[in-house]
DNA sequence: CACGGGTA
DNA sequence: TACCCGTGG
């Protein structure tokens, strides 16, 4: 789920304007967004789409559609997969593994009395991102001519080091996690747009693409990176999913404004039994973070039309004139977005 | 979520 | 052009 800082954002978040990413590539952590495809593109019963042989489609279906859409918009996207899971990341699985057994018995029990919109709402809660899927979204990108990184641990661990290495100009994630691990410019909402339903309620509320900007984010808060990250651990993060009992984003804050780091804080304001975690460990997953430099060039390449095809039509029973739609409009995308790059510089001058 | 045809 | 809505796989 990643850190909660909601409240600690909301005076520096501001929406996306697309002209200021034109151009310019943005880290995306794969799996954050292939989940998302996975649980909204389902049918109002909640059933996600599959081929005829039943292997679901929906995250393939995401991947393709999104994609060109965003190189449509001038997007460079390089989607970064994730690699293994840091050991201290194992209660936090675990927790999300229950949590999904826990949607399955709801989703068995809204089966039975037919509620259709229950149905809909814990298909989405269990739906389970497994590696093949993973897998064939990377290998889809690859024949879309779409830049992929493979991280050695955390994805939204590598795309912040490919942003604040300058090897991207954002990343993209739903988490906060990635100004924790050091991302310049957190872009949210980016995979996913439009409506999104209220949870329980019967109202759609439009989401829109939102930066924030770590630096903005810091000066506001009159607090560094490095105390951001202390914030965050007595909060909760996936590495001390519990954080600590009756402390929230504001009372963290506020100890960590006061005191600077998780060890200065008097023991009248917090309870030293109650910090439990090795939270050193869990700063050092925040501040050093197992990365790789890309070895790959993240340029757009040249979509193979015929694999992809081969793919999407031929395996997985997608509609062909719409792939190839698709595809032409893809085609077309990149080489207008090949044209920014040659053409900047001249067009100060027009 | 996204497409595309229909409708105003 | 903007939105609605049924369907995609």
């Amino acid at each position: 789920m990643g850190v909660d800082l909601t409240d600690l954002v909301l005076d520096v978040k501001r929406e996306l304007n697309f002209a200021e990413i034109k151009g310019k590539k943005v880290s995306i952590d794969a799996y954050n967004a292939i989940y998302q495809f996975l649980a909204a593109i389902r049918q109002p019963d909640g059933t996600p789409l599959m081929n005829r042989e039943g292997k679901v489609t929906s995250h393939l279906n995401g991947i393709f559609y999104r994609t060109v859409n965003l190189i449509e918009e001038g997007v460079i996207p390089v989607y970064v997969f994730d690699g293994k899971p840091p050991e201290m990341k194992a209660e936090e699985l675990e927790k999300r593994r229950r949590f999904k057994e826990e949607a399955e018995k709801k989703l068995e029990k809204a089966k039975q009395i037919g509620r259709i919109e229950e149905m809909r709402k814990y298909s989405q809660m269990s739906s389970r991102l497994t590696g093949e899927m993973a897998h064939q979204s990377k290998e889809l990108l690859e024949l879309m001519g779409v830049p992929t990184v493979q991280a050695p641990s955390e994805g939204e661990a590598e795309a912040a080091y490919l942003n604040y290495s300058g090897y991207t100009f954002a990343a993209a994630s739903q988490d906060y996690d990635s100004i924790l691990f050091g991302a310049t410019r957190l872009i949210r909402n980016l995979t996913i747009t439009g409506k999104r339903k209220l949870p329980n309620k019967d109202i759609y509320v439009e989401i829109k693409p939102e930066v924030i900007e770590a630096d903005t984010l810091f000066k506001k808060l009159g607090i560094t990176r490095e105390e951001l990250i202390d914030v965050a651990i007595l909060i909760g993060t996936d590495y001390n999913p519990e954080g600590i009992k009756g402390i929230g984003p504001k009372t963290a804050y506020k100890l960590i404004k006061t005191y600077k780091s998780i060890e200065n804080i008097n023991k009248k304001d917090l309870d030293p039994s109650q910090i439990y975690f090795d939270y050193k460990k869990i700063r050092d997953l925040f501040l050093k973070p197992q990365v790789s430099s890309p070895s790959s060039s993240l340029e757009l390449g040249s979509p193979d039309a015929e694999k992809v095809i081969g793919m999407l039509v031929k395996e997985f029973d997608f509609n062909e004139e719409r792939v190839k739609n698709t595809l032409n409009r893809l085609e077309k995308a990149i080489k207008e977005l090949k044209g920014i790059g040659r053409q900047t510089g001249l067009d100060q001058w027009f």
